[in-house]
DNA sequence: GTTCCCCTGCGG
DNA sequence: CCGCAGGGGAAC
C-alpha cells in the first residue's frame, strides 16, 4: 500500500509525537512473521526508551532510539501508523463501517490487527502500528549492525540521478517498470508511481529496460521525482488502506493519469487505459501516449 | 529471469 | 466461488 510518499507523509507527522518523549507501556501481538525482533524481546528493549530522530530510506522508516539502537519499521501493504487522537472510517472493517451512523466518529480501539501499541510516560497521545496484512515489519537493531533488508536498498528515488538510472538499466533486458520496482535500484518506488512517471514519460512499462534512451532515463526520472513530490504535497494516494497518521486521507489518486484507471478514457488522448500483468504486478498505461 | 509464497478482506 | 490489493523475499 504505502510507496515513498505516504511513508514520508506518516514520518513527517508521526516525528513530532515521537520525538523526545519516554516509552512508559508496549503492547504486541503474538509472534508472527511481522516481528523479525521476538515480541517479548521488543517490549522489554522499547520500555524507557525515547526515540532521537525519526529517518526514512525507501520506504523504511528508521527510529533511532536513546540507548545506540534503531527500530525499523516497514509498512508493508496494508500498515497503518497513527496516534491515538485520529478517527478514520480506513481504521475500521467494512461491516464495522456499515454498523457506523453515517457521520458518527469514535475513537479508535486496538483490535487483533494492532501488532505493536506505545504509550508515554505523560498524558498525550499513544502511538499505534496496525497491520492487516502483516506483510509490514518491525525489527529492533543493535548498536553498529548493519540490517540486510537496509543494506540492499538502492539511493532514495528522491535523491537518485539520471545517470544511476541509465547506467542501472544498461544490459538489463527486463521491463523498465520492473527495473523501477527494483528497490536495489531506486529505494520507495512502487506500484502507482512507477505506472503515473512511466506514462508522463510517454515510455511503456513493457519496453527493455536497455531500450531506454539517456535522455528518456532523464524524462523518466524527473517525471518520478515531480510525482513523488506532488504526491507528499497533497498527502499521499488514499486509494484502498492509507490514511495519513492524523486521520486524513491523501489526495493523489485524484490527479492520477493511469493507475486503476483501465477501462476509462486516457485523459490526454481519449484511448482506453489498458491494465496488463507484469512481474506478478498490475500495470497501467495507455498505448497511444506510451511508446 | 519467472513463480510462488506470506496474510486478510473486499467486491464481482 | 474467484480475482484483486501502494509489499518483498526465497526458491526454482
Amino acid at each position: 500500500m504505502p510507496e515513498l510518499p505516504e511513508v514520508e507523509v506518516t514520518r513527517r507527522r508521526i516525528a513530532p509525537v515521537l520525538i523526545g518523549r519516554t516509552i512508559a507501556r508496549v503492547k504486541t501481538t503474538a509472534q508472527s512473521y511481522f516481528f523479525l525482533t521476538p515480541p517479548s524481546r521488543l517490549r522489554r528493549a522499547l520500555l524507557g526508551r525515547s526515540v532521537l530522530a525519526l529517518a526514512r530510506h525507501g520506504k523504511y522508516l528508521i527510529a533511532s532510539l536513546d540507548d545506540g539502537r534503531e527500530l525499523l519499521l516497514h509498512l508493508g501493504m496494508t500498515g497503518q501508523l497513527f496516534t491515538s487522537t485520529v478517527y478514520s472510517p480506513r481504521l475500521l472493517s467494512a461491516t464495522q463501517r456499515g454498523a457506523l451512523t453515517p457521520g458518527e466518529q469514535q475513537r479508535f480501539r486496538p483490535d487483533a490487527h494492532t501488532h505493536l501499541q506505545l504509550g508515554f510516560g505523560d498524558s498525550g497521545p499513544e502511538l499505534y502500528f496496525r497491520d492487516v496484512r502483516k506483510f509490514g515489519k518491525v525489527r529492533l537493531l543493535d548498536r553498529d549492525t548493519v540490517d540486510p533488508r537496509l543494506a540492499r536498498l538502492g539511493v532514495d528515488a528522491l535523491a537518485a540521478k539520471a545517470e544511476h538510472l541509465f547506467a542501472s538499466a544498461r544490459g538489463r533486458r527486463v521491463p523498465i517498470k520492473t527495473l523501477l520496482l527494483d528497490q536495489s535500484v531506486l529505494a520507495g518506488v512502487g506500484n502507482i508511481y512507477a505506472d503515473e512517471a512511466l506514462f508522463l514519460a510517454s515510455i511503456r512499462p513493457t519496453r527493455a529496460a536497455h531500450r531506454v534512451s539517456r535522455v528518456e532515463c532523464q524524462r523518466l526520472l524527473s517525471a518520478l521525482k515531480r510525482v513523488l513530490r506532488r504526491s507528499i504535497e497533497t498527502g499521499g494516494s488514499s486509494i484502498n488502506d492509507f490514511v495519513g497518521p492524523d486521520g486524513q486521507d491523501g489526495h493523489y489518486q485524484d490527479e492520477r493519469w493511469v493507475y486503476a484507471r483501465h477501462t476509462q478514457a486516457c485523459k490526454r488522448c481519449k484511448t482506453l487505459i489498458e491494465r496488463i500483468v507484469l512481474g506478478q504486478r498490475s500495470a497501467h498505461f495507455c498505448r497511444t501516449c506510451q511508446k
